[in-house]
RNA sequence: GCCCCCGUAGCCCAACCGGCAGAGGCACGCGACUCAAACUCGCGCCAGUGUGGGUUCGACUCCCACCGGGGGCACCA
């Protein structure tokens, strides 16, 4: 008996994929380079990070890009559609220590249960490019291009205050801090001082931005304006301050409002701030930097909380009027942005005015925008205005102001033009095992020395385990010490090991490089083989990634097309999002208990149903709630397909008729269209048009039997890309020999004969002041005089236009004619 | 606080450059088939596009304001 009732009659979906998916597996369809000298086309998922098995949401991200993936096959093209796993990083590891396992186990099981789902969800993809981040092969590489990035100065090492998750015990890129909190596990994020491995991210912000005018239309505007936003160019101006006999500079983007500084505030935990406090008030002074590095980062950033602050008993000269400026530390001025210090300006910007008022310092206004002053109001006016009590400055609105500031400034040699970026450089060390191992050993002599290439790669130890990988707040590593201790490359003194290894956002940073020539062993990718495939043409994934994952890789892809690796400078030619699978309103979670199972989903309705449901249930960026969706439905109406193919087959002769020829090309054109432009949710409302008027035909005397069966071989086609089982089944049942080759997999997408899109006569819709009155059936080559004569010739415009002569008739032929009463 | 996106039948969603608001589905109702039901087939049902204004011959579409929902950034000088 099966599960459901209905399963009973009708389509039995696991009959159909059992008997399709080892002939798929024999014929080898999906092989890149099968269609050589066609153009070539790559279409990408993120690549899946394996814990546990496939979930709703993997379902619709790579039934989404399966679909472009097999339309382009269909098209024609050679198809790279590669598939690996982002194998490294800490799930396998606590799961490990729980278990009291190495995290391979973990890792290396979950991937072979992924790797069964994707080839029963009937996936496309070419197996054979099948990588692994956390394989030697693989991190080999990985390692040999952070030493890459390390020779050009890209990759170093500094000590500073570290974004520090207490529960993960490792150290987090700025990035992978979301609102005070770890990305990974939530818990609210402390500082560190620590000395890490950077990489030089910021000396691409420029490009980082400039570059995205070549991704804009293609990848989604809301991901462009992430990036934009997260990278945050500002540009304003450095002054040079002097504090006794040392220059201090700040960073300003208003320098215009340069005579209303009224104070000056370092980084209370910037170094800076510990060499300017004067003797009296050092005292002080710590007991406020202690109190500020206690403070989380959420508490820290609240805009809510009160401004507090310490003097530091020295004051700042300002460069333009010479006056002196009691010089405060406080922890709403950031260490790591600009230069830790600023010149303040109560009145034109609000934090420095909260500052000013709780310290009871002068408010000078010094650009008049109109508005009430801000010693009385308590809002800082940042508006345009005319420049007052500043010199030279007087008189000039904010814009100009800004500019002779500066002149004047860089004339006597105490600033310049400045640019500010809010990136910051990519903090890449993580104390924890299940990573890339840096490839860096540390001499007592020598420094820092890189591994030499032909020792890589430096490997993980195997024969660590469980309690060996517990979180110490320093790398496991560090404890294994037959591991730790080397020699010098360079003098062959004793040395010892870098014990931390790399984010696991660097091991995806460049995977999409190595597909097209994975196996290589003379470099992380064969030069020619990605210049032949890349840049990726469909990338497909989720926005989470937004500036994680993608603002990592396209810079990865500047400095490799800077060291003469890469022709093109952005990987991801074309980018899409996929929505959220939710339930009932709210994202799956254990804790709600809504999740639902996509292998229960797939057992109860079958895969098709489950693919064309999932991509027919909107756009593929909105969110899909499971609640509201039917996959019951979806069975049945892929039963109607195989029901009509039945009795298609079942019809004698060769009959046409041009009435169905003419829905099928439509169909076709309509279809093409609609996947060419991403609408994959508009598409599946094609097919049942096509899957009802085939019927109504099939049920029609006189059943054109040969218009039928082009018809249901076009739509076997279209569908093998959201359908592959069924359309296979349909293919099959037309008389197709499949086992022998003949897959719907291996056709070609069908043509819409231009003839047939042509209609004889189209309905112009007549309207009287702008409401619709009449309809014309007329010839779509209608010329705009001839269709002007017949709406006004219609007795019903007569009768509605009352006898009146009309004031304007707007003719748009063929559909339209708009009659505006006098 | 600043910025972005979205509000169309009971529900999920279509509607090209501003031109007949409805393609498709779910749910529901009726009919045919059936001893009856299920399945299947056919037919039907329901909104004037969140609200208020503006531009236009004409607005779901463009502009402004507001309401509601979602998202991003958030002491970045």
């Amino acid at each position: 008996m099966a599960t459901d009732a209905n399963l009973d009659e009708g389509y039995d979906p696991h009959a159909v994929q059992d008997r399709w998916l080892p002939v798929w597996d024999r014929l080898d369809l999906n092989r890149a380079g099968r269609r050589a000298g066609a153009e070539k086309r790559y279409v990408l998922d993120m690549f899946p990070y394996p814990s546990g098995d496939l979930h709703m949401g993997h379902a619709e991200a790579w039934g989404i890009a399966d679909v472009v993936a097999r339309y382009w096959m269909r098209q024609g093209y050679d198809v790279l559609h590669p598939t690996g796993w982002d194998s490294f990083g800490l799930p396998a590891e606590n799961a490990a220590i729980k278990r009291g396992e190495h995290p391979a186990q973990y890792t290396y099981a979950n991937i072979e249960v992924q790797a069964e789902s994707f080839r029963r969800y009937g996936i496309s993809f070419d197996w054979s490019t099948r990588l692994h981040t956390s394989d030697p092969e693989y991190y080999r590489w990985t390692q040999w291009l952070f030493l890459r990035f390390m020779e050009r100065g890209l990759a170093y090492r500094k000590n500073s205050a570290v974004n520090w998750c207490p529960n993960d015990q490792t150290v987090l890129a700025n990035e992978q801090v979301v609102a005070g909190k770890c990305e990974r596990c939530g818990a609210e994020v402390t500082k560190r001082e620590l000395t890490q491995w950077y990489f030089k991210i910021t000396e691409y912000a420029d490009r980082l931005l400039d570059d995205m005018q070549q991704l804009e239309g293609k990848w989604p505007d809301r991901v462009l304006l992430m990036q934009k936003n997260w990278i945050g160019r500002s540009t304003g101006a450095h002054v040079d301050f002097a504090v006794g006999d040392r220059k201090v500079s700040v960073f300003t983007t208003r320098p215009d409002t340069l005579y209303g500084a009224t104070f000056f505030v370092v980084a209370a935990d910037a170094a800076l701030a510990d060499e300017l406090v004067a003797p009296e008030q050092r005292a002080a002074f710590e007991t406020y930097r202690a109190a500020t590095r206690k403070l989380s980062d959420i508490d820290r950033q609240s805009t809510e909380r009160p401004k507090t602050g310490v003097s530091l008993g020295v004051t700042a000269t300002n460069p333009l009027n010479g006056e002196e400026l009691p010089v405060f530390a406080a922890d709403y001025v950031l260490a790591d942005y600009g230069t830790g210090a600023i010149m303040a300006v109560p009145a034109h910007d609000q934090r420095d005015l909260d500052f000013a008022k709780a310290f009871d310092l002068p408010v000078r206004v010094v650009v008049d925008t109109g508005e009430d002053d801000p010693a009385v109001t308590g809002v800082a006016t940042a508006g345009d205005g005319a420049l007052v009590n500043s010199g030279p400055l007087d008189g000039l609105r904010k814009a100009e102001a800004i500019e002779q500031a500066i002149d004047i400034l860089a004339a006597r040699g105490t600033g310049e033009k400045a640019v500010n970026y809010r990136l910051r450089d990519w903090l890449l060390s993580r104390q924890r095992f299940w990573g890339t191992p840096i490839p860096v050993v540390h001499c007592p002599v020598h420094g820092e020395v890189a591994v030499p290439d032909d020792q890589l790669p430096v490997r993980l130890p195997d024969d660590m385990k469980g309690a060996d990988l517990r979180p110490q707040g320093q790398s496991p590593l560090a404890s294994n010490e037959a591991w730790v201790n080397t020699t010098c490359p360079t003098c062959g003194g004793p040395a010892t090991r870098d014990t931390d290894t790399m984010d696991t956002f660097v091991d995806s940073s460049w995977y999409y490089l190595r597909y097209p020539s994975q196996g290589y062993e003379d470099g992380p990718f064969d030069v020619d083989k990605v210049r032949e495939w890349l840049p990726v043409d469909q990338y497909v994934g989720g926005v989470e990634h937004a500036i994680l994952h993608l603002l990592y890789s396209r810079f990865f892809t500047k400095v490799l097309h800077d060291m003469g690796m890469l022709d093109f400078v952005e990987p991801f030619a074309s980018l899409m999002n996929q929505g959220q699978v939710i339930n009932q309103g709210k994202a799956m979670s254990k804790s709600l208990g809504n999740g639902v199972d996509l292998g229960s989903q797939l057992s109860q309705y079958g895969v098709d149903a489950v693919r064309l449901t999932i991509i027919g249930a909107g756009p593929p960026e909105d969110d899909i709630d499971w609640a509201t969706m039917s996959p019951g439905g979806t069975l049945k109406w892929l039963n109607r397909v195989l029901r009509l193919t039945d009795d298609v087959v079942a019809l004698a002769g060769d009959d046409r008729d041009v009435v169905v020829d003419k829905v099928v090309a439509k169909a076709v054109d309509e279809v093409t269209r609609l996947i060419e432009s991403h609408r994959l949710n508009v598409a599946i409302a094609r097919f049942h048009e096509l899957v009802n008027a085939l019927r109504r035909s099939a049920d029609t005397a006189p059943k054109p039997a040969g218009s039928l069966r082009d018809g249901v071989t076009a739509l076997a086609v279209m569908l093998s890309t959201y359908a592959p089982y069924t359309a296979e089944e349909v293919w099959s049942r037309l008389g197709h020999d499949v086992e022998a080759g003949d897959s719907v997999h291996d056709s070609s997408w069908p043509t819409a004969d231009p003839e047939l899109l042509v209609d004889d006569a189209v309905t112009c819709v007549v309207q009287v002041a702008g409401k619709v009155r009449d309809k014309l059936e007329v010839s779509p080559d209608i010329a705009e005089d001839e269709l002007r004569a017949l709406a006004l010739a219609s007795s019903r415009v007569q009768e509605y236009l009352g006898g009146k002569e009309p004031r304007a008739v707007i003719v748009r032929p063929p559909r339209l004619v708009n009659v505006v009463p006098g």
